[in-house]
RNA sequence: GCCGAUGUAGCUCAGCUGGUUUAGAGCGCUGGAUUCAUAACCCGGAGGUCGGUGGUUCGAGUCCACCCAUCGGCACCA
């Protein structure tokens, strides 16, 4: 069902310490894809990511480097936005967490929590490495044999003043909560992970160190930094102006409050569903619907690591735009990644079949013997003929073509809303195969040499045109130029945000204009190199 | 170590609460047919003891036990 409720989804901010890679690439096309296909059906969506900038790690490279930490954050935040203007990503707003408007706001936050019991003053006792000037946790501590694992000195014991989060508080409220919500994480696999954790109990989580300074101070005790992760979890509300609901970001954008989805990566999924709703219920804000925390793409059947050096990295992916398209990228991310539980294998191989299978074979071979044969036995112009009561196939009970397009339509849309992206795409993909199944089955190319038969002709290539043109409709949200190109050739325009009257069976009229297309061109298979 | 999964054709996977088949789909491979189309679309074929062993049952990929293998999570790692 359509309608034009505020809609918010977010990427997780991206760490200035690593440089874009697939991984990065594919949660914010996910996000955008989502964000597009919303739009399209008349939702306004807040579409956000962006950089998350402090902490130890990024402090120290900037001294490997002997530059200041802004700089280095500044070089790579803008790395990363970089992507999303080579890849044509949708993003509303794009926020640094060493913004102004972030950091006031996440102190306002942070002086909340104080207020209302739920961040404390305590003392934490750990194992410390004093080369390192870290603490390890007590399980690593017992696997290094309480040894430093760079200088081989003992560890020691070490106590220091932290502020903590009161997490144990809110066990129970986080069971009622997850409970309440099945939904919450998906996918269900691992809401079972979160639960299972849930029953070992929850104990309080530190939220600031003293051991570096390149962070957003706590509020009355500069000397503490607030924690990298919890600086970085605000930044879905502070992009928002909840921290100053009296502010102007609150008024203009404070509609979008709650998120309908965080799309994260597995690795950060216990902050997000768990220590995120909890300082939100602190907060007396409410939570997000649902934090999706997709699995990793492999690199040909092996991890990607930096010892392996298989990262697929922003220079690879930007040859597979160059010899594919983005559009053919952002089908392969949509369809193939590791949305489920598992990860996803990344091969050359796999793509190309991928692109030949689905993008050549199937849609753009569609589009193109549809428009060759309007053009060779009409012309080029789409035949006058109302097609909406005309069935699909000969077969009993087949559907009329308008009946199964409509369903089609409202399938993909829902499928796009629940983020079943892969799933939409093949329901829309569904009606080129019906197209080309009725090409098949009545074979009009034959019944074109007589001349006696082309009103029947014009009755099946008409619909062939239209059922091109939805499918070319509902798969924009996936490959916005590729789909522009189609349906600019079959003669039609496109209103972005209102997808269920673009979809209506009978928007081509007759007389409209048909030029012979070929949206994807079939590429020279890659080269197979044995691995070692 | 603890907790949780998964293991079905070359690959990716469907097979809900046990008995519709001689266990399916897509892709790949292979034979054929065809020309409207980008050697595409269409039809056919190969083939897997449903991880292993032992049970429960009239009957088990489908339930139970054990074993093997792989994977994920295990809190300050964005």
């Amino acid at each position: 069902m359509s309608c034009s409720a505020p809609a918010y989804i977010t990427t997780p901010i991206y760490y200035v310490n690593d440089r874009p890679h697939i991984g990065h690439a594919y949660t914010t096309t996910l996000c955008d894809v989502w964000a597009r296909a919303m739009r399209f059906d008349g939702r306004d969506v807040f579409f956000l990511t962006g950089t998350d900038e402090h902490g130890a790690k990024v402090e120290k490279s900037a001294k490997e480097r002997g530059i200041t930490p802004q700089a280095l954050a500044d070089e790579n935040s803008a790395e990363f936005r970089k992507v999303l203007t080579t890849f044509g990503l949708t993003n509303n707003d794009f926020i640094r967490t060493t913004e102004p408007r972030h950091e006031e706001q996440v102190k306002l936050f942070v002086q909340r929590l104080i207020a209302s019991g739920d961040i404390y003053l305590g003392e934490f006792e750990g194992w410390y490495d004093e080369g390192q000037e870290e603490y390890v946790t007590d399980t690593r501590a017992k696997e290094l044999e309480f040894k430093s694992p760079i200088s081989g000195k003992p560890l020691v014991r070490a106590k220091e003043h932290n502020y903590y989060f009161k997490l144990s508080g809110y066990q129970a409220k986080l069971e009622a909560f997850f409970a309440a919500n099945p939904g919450f994480v998906r996918p269900a696999g691992r809401f079972n992970e979160v639960l299972g954790r849930m029953r070992d109990g929850l104990q309080d989580v530190p939220v600031t160190r003293t051991n570096f300074s390149w962070g957003i101070g706590m509020p009355g005790a500069s000397e503490h930094v607030i924690y990298v992760w919890i600086d970085a979890l605000f930044n879905y509300a502070t992009a928002l102006g909840l921290g100053d609901t009296r502010g102007a970001l609150a008024t203009e954008r404070a509609k979008y409050w709650p998120p309908q989805y965080h799309v994260i990566g597995k690795e950060i999924l216990w902050f997000h569903a768990v220590i995120w709703p909890a300082l939100l219920m602190a907060l007396e804000l409410p939570t997000p619907k649902c934090v999706y925390a997709h699995s990793f793409w492999i690199s040909n059947g092996q991890k990607m690591s930096k010892s392996l050096g298989n990262f697929i990295d922003l220079a690879t992916i930007e040859s597979y735009i160059a010899k594919y398209g983005l559009d053919a990228w952002r089908w392969y991310m949509i369809t193939q990644g590791p949305l489920g539980a598992t990860d996803a294998d990344f091969s050359p191989k796999h793509f190309h079949e991928i692109y030949t299978a689905n993008l050549v074979n199937t849609f753009a071979n569609c589009a193109s013997r549809t428009s060759a044969m309007i053009e060779k036995y009409f012309g080029g112009v789409m035949p006058d003929v109302d097609t909406a009561e005309v069935a699909i196939s000969a077969t009993e009970g087949a559907p009329t073509w308008s009946a199964f397009t409509h369903a089609a339509c409202a399938k993909t849309l829902q499928q796009y809303a629940d983020f079943e992206l892969a799933e939409a795409a093949d329901t829309a993909l569904s009606i080129v195969r019906a197209v080309d199944a009725s090409i098949n089955e009545t074979q009009p190319f034959k019944l074109a040499k007589d001349p006696a038969k082309m009103a029947e002709v014009a009755r099946i290539l008409a619909a062939c045109a239209e059922g091109v043109r939805v499918a070319a409709v509902l798969l924009t949200p996936i490959m916005p130029a590729k789909c522009a190109e189609v349906l600019a050739a079959y003669g039609s325009s496109l209103d972005l945000q209102d997808a269920r009257t673009n979809a209506r069976w009978g928007g081509l009229k007759g007389g409209t204009r048909i030029a012979k297309c070929a949206p994807f061109m079939r590429v020279e298979a890659p080269t197979v190199v044995a691995s070692a």
